[in-house]
DNA sequence: GTATGGATGTTCT
DNA sequence: GAACATCCATACT
């Protein structure tokens, strides 16, 4: 495949260029990156792999109704759901409807930015490929619990949806000798190898039993940070 | 590379 | 008591 370097720069999603619908929101977030703000620096990570729990699905924890565990996913669009599960891991979604109204999309893979060497703390491991491959993977690595559910992911502060901003025309740059010495630059992460042209797919999400054959998981192909067995990787 | 089983805590039947 | 939007270690092809 064919790569490009470029710098990195994230400028925050605003809520309105987010799909008001859920399946539509699960592709669009293809690519955008999760952005987490800690006391010890940022973390973020680009979304290579989601899925949708649309309106009435009955694979969704929102089919039941608003309950205290599920609430926030009757939020507008553009909140994390948090919740735990198999006794071990969180998971983070983002609610993706109109208040009151169930809908969610599941963040299932990352492929890390920023912040590499704090993943690694939280995980465990300092094996890349592991870090963030599955959502309780990305969610231990981002060091995401209950304390996010609800937030705003479209509102400065701890957790936050990205995407890449273009970079500034030379011309316009602030010359680095004029900024002054204690600020630093814009974006100090290094530039990231990415492809070319992205080609999303999509298929049956994984691990559920109802509703278990509705193509509603998409990734993003060939991406070795995407979760599952390989024939729902290529 | 794929397959299987155990661990864990919350929610639901 | 069972199920669960999972992970890890282990066994095997």
């Amino acid at each position: 495949m064919i790569h490009a370097a470029t710098p990195l720069r994230i400028r925050r999603l605003q809520r309105a260029e987010l799909p008001a619908d859920t399946v539509a929101l699960a592709r669009f977030l293809i690519g955008k990156i999760v952005v987490r703000e800690l006391p010890r620096g940022r973390i973020s990570g680009r979304i290579v792999e989601t899925e949708a729990y649309p309106t009435g699905d009955p694979a969704a924890h929102h089919y039941i109704g608003p309950t205290p565990r599920n609430r926030s996913m009757f939020l507008r669009r553009g909140h994390a759901y948090v919740y735990f599960t198999y006794g071990n891991h969180f998971m983070l979604n983002i609610s993706a409807e109109v208040p009151g109204v169930g809908g969610g999309v599941l963040i299932r893979a990352l492929e890390p930015l920023e912040g590499i060497p704090q993943m690694q703390a939280h995980r465990g491991t300092s094996r890349l490929l592991d870090l963030t491959r599955g959502p309780g993977r990305l969610a231990a690595a981002f060091k995401i619990d209950r304390t996010l559910d609800g937030v705003d992911v479209c509102a400065p502060g701890a957790l936050w949806l990205g995407t890449e901003a273009k970079a500034r025309p030379a011309s316009l740059a602030v010359p680095a000798r004029k900024r002054l010495a204690s600020q630093p630059p814009p974006n100090p992460a290094p530039p990231v190898q990415r492809p070319v042209k992205v080609i999303i797919r999509q298929s049956i999400r994984i691990g559920i039993t109802r509703a278990a054959r509705r193509l509603l998981r998409f990734y993003e192909k060939g991406n070795a940070f995407v979760s599952g067995p390989a024939r729902l990787r290529s």
